[in-house]
DNA sequence: GCATCAATCGCCCAAAAGAGGTATTTCCAA
DNA sequence: TTGGAAATACCTCTTTTGGGCGATTGATGC
């Protein structure tokens, strides 16, 4: 069996992108025949790959890296995918995670760590911080939210179960406003009825 | 301000119980004032006790650690839980982070160890192997499912939004019927309409 | 063999929801 | 200051739901 683990790299600092590739080429057990310098290229390209893990820098120019991976990664969900970060940053590592990333990486890892870090997440792992596996744990990706205080409140009472008119009662206005406020609800989330934007609330994890 | 910790133990190892105990409130920046010998107990009164962290052993006789910790954590969100195991078996640990755990030890830990980790618990984080951050990150509590298969598809259904009649036209049923099971699944799920069903199904990870 | 349960189909009827409007006020930001 | 949300309120109309009934079939279990 081919034990090889195939890596592509999304990195637009040349140096950087170059220098990786070659640590991980040169080392055995790894190879690294794929670099695209943006996001765009790697969106173009890697679906149709050979490739175990991508290694994925955070700040690319134009489509955040962060944006590429939620991409790549519901379309490939075969594919693990490690951040490269310059510094480690709570917020976006949280995030990468939370659009499909396995692993993060700084940049100055040192090579053995990095290549132990590629192993790790290829074994299944997934190597992080325990503020970061606490933010995992207690919420799940929070997506932002179009509906505004008063919709998110009757939203809220939907899932609950309550009607038109027991909401109304609850925050004391007419029926006939809660109605306006679960029609247009029903407009921002694209949704035709309550059992759908139930579904599609807590899906984005607005409730 | 008060920085000491507070914990309280549940384990049913008299010795283990003592031990630890002692360790704890021997340390500085540590109290133990609550230690119980099984869940029962704890059950019944950790809800009423100003504690910060409770220690859980897994293997309790009778209410196993993780199915106290979920009703414990239910009742009391604002208390943290380490789970303590003999041996790390990933798939109890597993289970006890997705009933509401924040953390786990192995019983033979070092005490400094034990101390560093309550630590890392209280200022907020989840301390775990990359295995089951994993793991974490993938999938999220699945809890038993009352429903039966066509209950399941046709509650999927309402979630896409569709009524009686599409959902009959789509699965080759009599509206009806179809009316009829999701009469069945309101009564299990104990929900009275469309927007709670899929509120709570999705709640417990039904759907 | 009998109980139970899932799955199937049916009827009646009142209540609720949803799809169309229209319209006023308030408040914030451009 | 003006334009645009957001929040408020109302109307009419059709469709959908949900509650309360009953009933048959087939599989599973004790």
């Amino acid at each position: 069996m081919d034990q090889t683990i195939h890596l592509a790299i999304v990195e637009d600092d040349n140096e950087i992108r170059q220098a990786l590739c070659m640590i991980i080429d040169g080392s055995p057990g790894f190879t690294c025949k794929y670099a695209f310098p943006d996001g765009e290229s790697a969106l173009a390209s890697i679906g149709n790959l050979p490739v175990d893990i991508v290694l994925m820098d955070i700040d690319l120019p134009g489509k955040s890296g962060i944006e590429v991976t939620r991409k790549l990664k519901s379309e490939n969900p075969e594919i693990d995918f490690i951040m490269l970060t310059v510094q480690s940053d709570d917020d976006s590592i949280f995030k990468s995670l939370c659009a499909g990333a396995s692993g993060y990486l700084l940049k100055e890892t040192s090579p053995s760590n990095l290549l132990d870090h590629i192993r790790e997440v290829y074994m299944g792992g997934s190597p992080m911080s325990s503020k970061i596996a606490r933010r995992i744990i207690n919420s799940f990706r929070v997506i932002q939210n179009p509906l505004s205080n008063r919709e998110m409140e009757i939203l809220e009472m939907l899932g609950q179960g309550l009607n038109y008119k027991d909401i109304a009662k609850d925050i004391f206005l007419s029926p006939h406003t809660v109605k306006t406020h679960i029609k247009n609800i029903y407009s921002k989330l694209h949704v035709k009825n309550r059992a759908e934007a139930i579904y599609k609330a807590i899906k984005q994890n607005l409730i």
